[in-house]
DNA sequence: TATTGTTATACTCTATAACTATA
DNA sequence: TATAGTTATAGAGTATAACAATA
């Protein structure tokens, strides 16, 4: 529609412009998103990125990463799962899974065992050293829990996982 | 609790073996999730793979990803802007910006517009095709969010937004 | 000396395809 | 044939570091 590129936009027009000059090293606070503010996706992004980031943070001194977690609890309640049904659980795809138990399992947490039924599969579980470190890693996974809370409000947090409570 | 490997095919059970005499339900919808129920940031990862699934799905046609079209829309309303603001807003890696400028530089809808005042930077704007096709982003955007509205529900989705507004 | 855009490297994650050994 | 686990590859995405041009 609007033809130059040089015309401030007037059609989706939310705040001052920066002119067409550029603006380099400016205060980059008032930049409208525009559409964005009214997509669901971008907060849920940008929140999961922020949540993500509290909680390497936080697992940072026993470097435990959120998927890893994730398999690691999964493990622990259901011991003898093979890595078709974790990887379906989790959906994660079960060639990186490989790759995640690989690690796993070089750091003692977790073990494969061969299964006499079906020798194809696996059957996971974790080592006495993994359910020692997974007691832990619970712990810790609480502390972030509470930034979370901290964050966005124990109400919110809650509203939250009722909300979603759907995408298990 | 730690169980031998023996007990592997009585927790993942395969299809084929279960016939449809019994177990309606295969193994994986009972694997506990332990923990991670009670994980905001789990939910949110879940939802959000789905919502950018369903963003790549409906926005197909036109081959543009939340992160394309969140550089676009942010153009699109402040034209302009150096590529340092357009990272700097978005949370996104000046250096990982420059692929996807190049991208959309190529498929003629943004352009870098050498800048006067400081020719290290460039103002970038977009094209009139860009302005025309962003359009059309828009309105396939909609079409998406009105998909997760379907989801979650329409007042929940307002919930959702509400609590994080926050994370611009 | 500091900043902008760029190039490069490495690691994570997702998505496939193909291979093996079993079934 | 089909499936479980594995290996390999390619592409996004993230995190750094270094460099040239410019401030």
């Amino acid at each position: 529609m609007t033809a130059t590129a040089d015309r401030a936009d007037t059609r989706h027009a939310p705040r001052k412009r920066a002119g067409n000059g550029a603006a380099p090293g400016n205060g980059a606070d008032d930049i409208g998103l525009d559409a964005l503010v009214g997509h669901a996706g971008y907060a849920v992004r940008r929140f999961q990125i922020w949540i993500f980031q509290d909680f390497i943070k936080t697992l940072g001194e026993v470097d435990i990463r959120p998927t890893q977690y994730s398999v690691l609890t999964v493990i622990g309640a259901n011991p003898g799962l093979s890595q078709m049904a974790v990887a379906k659980r989790l959906g994660i795809e079960r060639a990186r899974l490989v790759h995640l138990l690989d690690s796993l399992e070089q750091r003692k947490l977790v073990k494969r065992i061969r299964s006499k039924q079906d020798r194809r599969s696996h059957a996971l579980h974790l080592t006495a050293q993994g359910e020692t470190a997974l007691t832990k890693f619970k712990r810790l996974a609480a502390e972030h829990e509470r930034h979370v809370e901290a964050k966005i409000g124990k109400e919110n947090r809650a509203q939250l996982l009722r909300i979603l409570s759907g995408f298990t």
